[in-house]
DNA sequence: AATAAACTCAACCGCCGATAT
DNA sequence: AATATCGGCGGTTGAGTTTAT
């Protein structure tokens, strides 16, 4: 047997949060804290309502600190780079923006943002249908693009396509899977943004796997990427890593291009958990401008993506 | 000035891994 | 060991607001 349920989902409160709700909320937190029991919270503090409710008005609206409204410039630039890094993880993202949320980010992302650097004009419905035959003729044009720049005009498909966003951090991974694509970062992370798959899209026809990755990628710091595996992490370092394994690739080695260091926290690009590699900077420190170019980059921006060096669209 | 369309964002929903029973 | 909830997350919804016609 399990527990016993945490609310009767039936009579609880819910909607919009009046503002006696909120005081209650605050001031039980205020002196008691969470208790580290959302579920348990609401009946201590008088509030008829679910225990992930009052968590969720608590962490995006009521707790200290929060900051609400414009996003600077700096901001914009930290989110679209993450986001071209590592696609939604709004927590993530979140926790690299002190004050704001993770929910308050992905409105921004989806509402502006994601408009901002794709370059659509918010209008009327018929300049929307217009924009969504853009984008899908960009969709296409984007991975035609990919695929006949390092294969000469290859049929491009479906699961191609989602390998290519899944695993693109991992050009040896690729290139085993489909043979002569050599894939980077760049053409993975634009792939992602663009048809807004996720990195974590495969796990669907992928199967879970924990396994150790050996750190092979030359050591040297000045290196540029032309290898496919420049990295300062030691030559021979051990790394715990959970990943989504394709059939036959449990085990193997495997370059670490991507691993990133953000915020004084090491993470690989693929599960974001701190690692335990040496420090690290990721190549795919892009700037304002360049993060614009790889998000719209349409049929011409795409022939000139860098294969030799990812951080250069 | 009226109203239709578009936008914003707080809140909900459902999924998943961890954990309690 | 099996089962159900918890906590956390990303995706989606819809009421209220703003903008365009």
């Amino acid at each position: 047997m399990g527990r016993t349920p945490c609310c009767d989902k039936a009579n609880v409160k819910k909607g919009p949060w009046s503002p006696e709700e909120d005081t209650k909320l605050k001031e039980f937190i205020g002196k008691h804290g969470t208790g580290g029991n959302w579920i348990a919270l609401p009946q201590k503090a008088g509030l008829n309502r679910c225990g992930k409710s009052c968590r969720l008005r608590w962490l995006n609206y009521l707790r200290p600190n929060i900051k609400h409204g414009e996003f600077s410039e700096e901001e914009e630039r930290i989110i679209c780079n993450l986001f071209a890094n590592i696609g939604s993880r709004w927590s993530i993202i979140a926790s690299h923006l002190p004050g704001r949320t993770d929910n308050d980010i992905k409105n921004y992302w989806n509402t502006k943002l994601k408009k901002k650097f794709l370059g659509i004009v918010p209008s009327q419905k018929k300049q929307q249908h217009q924009l969504q035959l853009q984008q899908q003729q960009q969709h296409h044009n984007l991975f035609s693009s990919l695929f006949s720049l390092s294969q000469g005009g290859r049929n491009t498909t479906a699961p191609d396509l989602e390998l290519v966003a899944g695993l693109g951090e991992f050009p040896s991974l690729i290139s085993q899977r489909i043979p002569g694509f050599a894939s980077t970062s760049t053409t993975a992370t634009a792939a992602s943004a663009l048809l807004q798959v996720p990195y974590r899209q495969p796990q669907q026809m992928m199967e879970r796997s924990h396994t150790t990755m050996i750190a092979f990628g030359n050591s040297d710091p000045s290196c540029n990427s032309s290898g496919g595996s420049c990295t300062q992490i030691s030559y021979g370092t051990e790394l715990e890593y959970d990943y989504d394994v394709g059939r036959g690739f449990e085990g193997e080695q495997i370059s670490i291009d991507n691993y990133a260091t953000y915020g004084g926290l090491e993470y690989n690009s693929r599960t974001l958990r701190p690692g335990g590699g040496g420090h690290v900077e990721t190549p795919l420190d892009y700037t304002y401008e360049e993060i614009k170019h790889l998000l719209s980059s349409n049929n011409s921006g795409c022939n000139t993506i860098n294969n030799d060096n990812p951080s250069l669209p």
